[in-house]
DNA sequence: AAGTGCGCCAACCGCTCACGA
DNA sequence: GTCGTGAGCGGTTGGCGCACT
């Protein structure tokens, strides 16, 4: 990144920050944005990199963050948001409104995973240590499940970020946009929801009919996006992930499950045939639609799920629980 | 009082990704 | 397709403060 020559490099500060250069920063933020982090430093007359300045002000100075003691619904959301998403600690602040990724992983790191592994609990897993050894069936699809869960709570986040971006941008330069965009609230991401309800109604979140229910979300975006979020599970190459978005200010998004039944089983070596094909024309009022999810075409069966059916419920249930996030 | 160990957390580092030329 | 650049993310580190010996 950059080119800076080791005389400047010399010449940067490292270490705590004082409170002058907060100060220095902070004003420099609050009359110009930040712009490009690269050149801030010069223009605010700071010695440090752009990166430390940017650090500074998304883990400490911004106006929105909450510090102090995380209340017990925080710390019972990290965690079992942890469990769907493992160590994506920015999405999982996505959904812990004033939290920044860095103080949740920290908390996560020196709190929360000592008190699972006291309790027994494997914190990378999130399952009973002695049970570990269980059947690799149903470890294969709830891993399957999660990586699934876990691509598409990724899109959202990113969706947010972006809509909330652009917000700012045009905020801060005070673009008229044409035709104008609507008044931006919070994006409201309403899958979690839906798919609870949906759950509800069919005796469960995995249904009574013993497939899975569509995740089917209404999300509402005002804004345009001039980026195509590509989502997909870790492990998965970036190129089974396509998009098509518009800079128009529509997005549709359309999520494609490519699995065949029964290929998802496989002792300790899982295939995971998805391929993740949004399709990006957003409205600002759009849904979301997971073809081969809905339907019959889903591999699942509720066998598969009765140990860890409990879990996913209350999982599920906790993160529909109203917590200030744009999402629940 | 001094030394030691430990927990916490701000900040850094290295990597990856997206984008534009 | 390649390269340079900017930005974001997650892992790790270093320093501070506190408790204990």
């Amino acid at each position: 990144m950059g080119r800076s020559n080791s005389h400047e490099k010399l010449e940067l500060k490292k270490g705590p920050w004082t409170r002058e250069e907060d100060q220095k920063l902070l004003a420099f933020i609050e009359e110009h944005g930040h712009g490009s982090w690269r050149a801030l430093p010069a223009k605010a007359g700071l010695q440090r990199c752009g990166k430390s300045c940017r650090l500074r002000w998304t883990n400490y100075l911004r106006p929105d963050i909450k510090r102090g003691k995380f209340s017990s619904q925080e710390e019972k959301a990290i965690i079992r948001l942890h469990a769907l998403l493992g160590n994506r600690w920015s999405a999982i602040a996505t959904h812990l409104p004033k939290r920044t990724d860095n103080e949740i992983k920290n908390y996560w790191n020196t709190r929360l995973k000592k008190r699972l592994t006291r309790m027994g609990i494997d914190p990378a897993t999130h399952k009973p240590k002695d049970n570990l050894g269980g059947s690799s069936r149903h470890a294969a699809v709830v891993s399957h499940m999660a990586q699934w869960e876990t691509a598409r709570l990724e899109a959202e986040a990113r969706l947010v970020r972006e809509c909330k971006l652009l917000t700012k941008l045009q905020l801060l330069h005070k673009t008229v946009v044409s035709p104008p965009l609507q008044p931006v609230g919070p994006p409201c991401l309403d899958v979690l929801k839906v798919w609870q309800a949906t759950a509800s109604q069919n005796g469960g979140f995995f249904g009574s009919a013993g497939s899975l229910e569509s995740p089917t979300s209404t999300l509402n975006f005002a804004g345009n996006s001039s980026r195509v979020p590509k989502v997909g599970p870790r492990g998965c190459s970036n190129d089974a992930v396509s998009g098509v978005g518009k800079v128009n200010g529509s997005m549709e998004v359309k999520g494609k499950l490519d699995n065949s039944v029964g290929q998802l089983v496989h002792d300790n070596n899982i295939a995971y045939p998805m391929d993740y094909n949004y399709n990006y024309n957003y409205n600002l009022q759009s849904s979301m639609e997971i073809e081969g999810y809905n339907n019959s075409i889903s591999p699942y069966h509720v066998g598969d799920f009765e140990d860890n059916k409990n879990y996913w419920n209350e999982l599920f249930n906790l993160v529909s629980s109203p917590l200030g996030s744009p999402v629940f």
